[in-house]
DNA sequence: TGAAATAGTACCAAAACAGTACTATATTAT
DNA sequence: ATAATATAGTACTGTTTTGGTACTATTTCA
């Protein structure tokens, strides 16, 4: 359906988050802080883990924190982790057709998109995202939804 | 998992079909030159009918044609038929999450990323696919996966 | 009047998603 | 030592989405 699974959704909150403290922070503690599911982000910080995003303290006072800094980690890198590398069309579907007919008119055209998509996340980083964030949303307290809405 | 849909696909290439042809093609025709489902191609079809994009020709030798010109139908205008209107981040998921807490830091950067894939799907029209494919592939006879691997 | 086409739905199986649960292991505070 | 608090790894499950099929009705042409 063309969008960010929940998965990726949270690991990028769950990132800026580390990205903004030294100290390594607890699962429960990310949850708690952002209501969202326990066991669900105690996943995704495994398997951030497990790809190398962040690294963990195990034990008591344990947590995590992230593995390199925020100007090295950009969306495309979480992407990967949560939801698959990115493919917008996994020409999967006709690499079997191309042999046998005409080669199908989307490619190309998909490409370019797919290609410029792929541009954008790789030079969206954990720090930009950070940094932009904090633009937007100075006063921890006050919502603001009026001012973006998608579509 | 940030891919398009089948649907979406199927219909790219059923648009750019119709969209180098004069007389109505039927969709048994097209399902049987591209290899797809018949019943599925039939399906979207339909849709596209309904929503406009192409017109209908009812009866022995009838078949689609395009509703308007190639230049006028966006990449755009087709997702939103086959897979609903563009959401990267449905922002349903902190719409709640916001006014209780501070807003979650995605919402910012993920807008901008929507918002460069909105206005690449908008300016990507039917004829600049059409005529891109052809670009890419001249003579219909010859395969060519070497030249364009995705991810 | 029969063949070939669309119109409009309703249906179904398989895959993906979102979320949970459980067992094992590591570290620290007491 | 040991209890408490973490992560590690993995398996499981219910729901939704996807991909695809089927059926009935209607239109048009030969």
């Amino acid at each position: 359906m063309l969008k960010l699974s929940k998965k990726t959704d949270y690991a990028i909150i769950l990132l800026c988050h580390l990205g903004d403290v030294d100290a390594p922070v607890s699962a429960q503690e990310i949850a708690g802080n952002y209501q969202l599911p326990q066991p669900m982000v105690a996943n995704i910080l495994k398997q951030l883990g497990a790809a190398g995003l962040i690294q963990s303290v195990r034990g008591q006072n344990g947590g995590y924190i992230l593995a390199r800094n925020a100007e090295s980690i950009s969306l495309s890198d979480i992407i990967s982790v949560t939801d698959n590398p990115f493919n917008l069309v996994e020409c999967a579907h006709d690499e079997e057709l191309c042999k046998v007919h005409q080669c199908c008119p989307t490619r190309q055209p998909l490409v370019s998109l797919h290609r410029s998509i792929q541009r954008f996340m790789e030079d969206m980083t954990l720090s930009t995202i950070i940094s932009e964030s904090y633009f937007e949303n100075p006063d921890a307290g006050r919502t603001h939804h009026e001012t973006t809405h998608l579509s």
